[in-house]
DNA sequence: TTCATTCACTTGCAAAATACAAGTTTATGA
DNA sequence: TCATAAACTTGTATTTTGCAAGTGAATGAA
């Protein structure tokens, strides 16, 4: 849990942003629901980057808290959660994007595929619309217009 | 100064990024040179934020050891610096942008204008143009074609 | 020429966050 | 029945952060 204070309420978007999820941690979480369709903390202790679990505990709930993930029961097995994006936390994506294109660009060992990099740079709106509306979002909710 | 192990890695564009400027300071730092046109440590300190300045002084001096930010001595006061961001740097500004659009949706409080939210959704490629191409820079450097 | 002020930091220290290992609880499934 | 698994929690050592105070060189007014 972040203790109050962690906003610094200056109405400045970027230190909004940065106070939302301006940490080494809380981006992987929404990379890995967003690119690797993961739901469950035990998938998302897997990543290569090695979550400390209790990071991990704490950086779910802090978003979990702010709207960003929502957490459900797994309708399938009583004793684990599932952990999904909401509208928020799907409007990181582009956020993501830019990520990607920049380290692209200036990580000498990036593993961005040249394919992956070009529709990022040229077909950037049908790319983030697939990352965005797989297909047990589509069943939830339509569209929004905007 | 970072200690080695501070990078992780795995390759993953959005680790990397993390890694590059993934903290609470870093990116306003970028935002003060980008968008209010900050050179100098002092005015760096002047952030609503609050900065502390070894909180500060540390994060240039990453910076700048990563390229993403160029010291140089002030040619005029010999006792100052000023600091300036590189193509590296520069190449950042499409993330600030992102922050910004997110930030204005979600936060409550934003001070985000209007305009500038608009010249964000439907003018950004020469929004961001202006924000990279200050007049000093041109003088220095012609247009990459890319 | 003196000296108060400015600029760009550095240092010290308490408090908070992180990383790592181990333990707990409830649910499965053989 | 019980070994295993999923999702955490707890404890602790190490790091990082935040705050205050101090340093040294350069300026500029008197």
């Amino acid at each position: 849990m972040p203790k109050p204070g962690k906003f610094r309420g200056t109405g400045c978007p970027v230190a909004f942003a940065l106070d939302t999820f301006g940490d080494r941690w809380s981006l992987l979480i929404v990379r890995d629901m967003l690119m690797k369709q993961k739901r469950t903390y035990g998938s998302f202790l897997e990543a290569d980057e090695g979550f400390a679990t209790n990071i991990l505990a704490d950086r779910l709930k802090f978003l979990e808290s702010i709207d960003i993930v929502k957490k459900e029961k797994d309708p399938d097995n009583r004793r684990s959660y599932l952990y999904t994006l909401t509208d928020k936390g799907y409007d990181l994506a582009p956020i993501i994007l830019e990520f990607i294109r920049w380290s692209a660009k200036y990580d000498p060992d990036t593993i961005v595929k040249p394919a992956v990099l070009d529709r990022v740079k040229n077909d950037r709106e049908a790319f983030l619309e697939e990352l965005c509306w797989p297909p047990d979002r589509k069943t939830k909710l339509r569209h929004p217009k905007n």
